[in-house]
DNA sequence: CCGATTTTCCAAAGCGCTTTGAAGACTGCG
DNA sequence: CGCAGTCTTCAAAGCGCTTTGGAAAATCGG
């Protein structure tokens, strides 16, 4: 069924069914009524690869996920960010197309999508520092808003990120407020943005009070519970080992809660731990209370805000870059404890 | 720069470039080497939405993923299938198009694919005993994949799935030979027909040895890790509590293992935990030894397998249905070890 | 009641590609 | 050299929609 048979089982053009499909003020209300009634009768719907083609657009969001063997963007944490941003492209009447390429082929995959016409714009995913996908973007023309930010980058851009820094600042304090000295981060890869960010946050809270992070208490690697584990273990293997720690993801937690828990000590009194949580839908943080306390700040939320803004950019192309940074709140769990007495051998 | 544009640069007539491009035999070797490097130098590119609508194609695959506040898809598991698909997708031309959708919208969404042309096919995801949606994608005539199976459906249908009754099967064997009698199950939901299968293999496997499941040592709930942990800590407080768990996921099992470890109680000694592992990126069960037993099947591979069954549906639509069954292997962990001896209070 | 608006509808021209049907340019062979 | 047969190339007709520029119908003011 296209629109010429419905037109003409109608009795009317096709361009007026069109105008009323589309909501144009130029058609009888009557008649917009009975052809919406028609179409839904009928279950006429405009075909989507036609109206790309006439209208120019093509009613689509693109996100580029780089495969590899390491670093890859497949994680839970994109999951749930991918759903936040699908909600704001359904509502919108707009698709999102996933581009999953070998990592080497990034680039390549963004110009292909923009000289084929295949989206509107892009959500950049996992901004590094000097990223060079802002330089890209902004070169081929291809709206898009980064999900971060890409510190170090010279022309103005549009992002949404959450306030790492602070939150991580925020979550140090608390733990030097219960006395903790010896406070571990056991932080993501840090050429990425985020975690480049926390890290100062981190380092800052500390130099505040005249205190020098020790070296040997910072770590750094993919956030995964195997990683967690690791870097953990070897830090409470240390002569003085960290009475906290500052852990990147709900996931690497569970790998520092196992090393804590192997050395047999136990979590909230012998060692703290503070997380930062992406509040995912398959990984709460505990149901009613927390179970660690936690530096949150909704993932899914963030897909939503993001999606927003490059619709809006979209919409509006001669707008000026826009920029949201949302605050992590810090949630009290049972994770956290005041330092042990220091009589431990 | 358009079609008519960059022929009229070869000085060729659209026709010619068009099939240049597209390798039709009926065009001089010398001519397509000559458009091919011309494409690469000026960057030309065919427009997508233009190429749709003549072939009538969509190259697109689609996957609908129902959102709400209970039983979402949008977990880890999905996130690792859908890179995999994306795979196959990419290396064949084919977008992946996302749509998330209320679960109440769930037919409208399949319908409206079909209906206006967006999508050449759909994967089915989470699939439930006696599914709607195969009778319905049958009926409107959109090729698909079940990933995993719908038990009781009428009509062939193809799908790939994992053997989970043989693998949990296989698991309740080896527990039953390391002289577990008291075994539980935390299980999925079990109107996921996954989870149903599964379920089936541990009865199975204890009812050929004569024994009898007890029914307060099988639980079901959704594969989080608070849910896991609840499902695990109420069994444990039993008065005859399990000694062994046969657990639906990681992530429940990291709720398993929270719930033992706060009873004081050591795994692989005092209790025995098999879980099932997808082999997730983000969540691998150790990086060189397994922490835990397992059965284990990638849902990475699963998704490359089932892309390319439906592709090959797609190009040949007078195909029979096809069906894939693969098998977990069962990897021996540190999470196993034989029953302890009785004398527990 | 009539000309001027306003409302409602339509014919036709694209959007950028693929594909059919046909024509021009070469070949080989008698 | 001429003709059938094969290679190459092309003009033009879609694909199913939107949208421009009018035209017909309905409404209004005087």
């Amino acid at each position: 069924m296209n629109l010429k048979e419905f037109a003409r089982q109608l009795g009317l053009s096709p361009t007026t069914v069109s105008r009323a499909l589309n909501g144009y003020p130029e058609v009888n209300e009557a008649t917009r009524e009975r052809v919406m009634a028609a179409a839904k009768r009928l279950n006429y719907r405009p075909n989507s690869r036609a109206q790309r083609l006439a209208t120019g657009r093509a009613m689509a969001i693109g996100h580029v996920i780089p495969i590899a063997n390491k670093h890859e963007m497949v994680n839970p944490v994109f999951a749930d960010f991918i759903a936040g941003a699908g909600e704001t492209y359904s509502r919108n009447g707009y698709d999102m197309v996933l581009s999953v390429v070998p990592d080497n082929d990034e680039e390549a995959a963004y110009r292909e999508l923009k000289a084929r016409g295949t989206v509107d714009g892009v959500i950049v995913h996992g901004p590094r520092m000097d990223d060079p996908r802002v330089r890209l973007l902004t070169e081929i023309g291809l709206p898009f808003v980064v999900h971060g930010r890409a510190s170090g980058s010279q022309t103005p851009y549009s992002w949404l990120d959450v306030n790492n820094r602070r939150a991580f600042r925020r979550a140090t304090d608390f733990l030097l407020d219960l006395g903790h000295r010896r406070i571990a981060l056991v932080n993501g890869l840090e050429f990425m943005d985020f975690a480049m960010r926390r890290r100062i946050g981190f380092t800052e809270a500390q130099e505040a009070r005249g205190l020098m992070p020790a070296p040997e208490l910072m770590s750094s690697a993919e956030m995964t519970e195997g990683r967690g584990h690791a870097m953990a273990a070897s830090m409470l293997a240390l002569p003085e080992p960290p009475t906290a720690f500052l852990v990147a993801s709900m996931i690497s937690g569970m790998g520092v809660r196992r090393a804590v828990e192997e050395r047999g000590l136990r979590i909230g009194r012998d060692v703290s731990i503070i997380i930062h949580d992406d509040d995912l839908s398959y990984m709460k943080n505990g149901e009613d209370v927390p179970i660690y306390t936690a530096t949150r700040s909704s993932v899914r939320e963030a897909g939503r805000q993001a999606a927003e803004i490059l619709l809006s950019l979209i919409t509006d192309p001669s707008g000026e870059p826009q920029t949201r940074l949302l605050e992590a709140e810090l949630i009290i769990g049972q994770s956290t404890g005041p330092v042990p007495a220091p009589a431990r051998t």
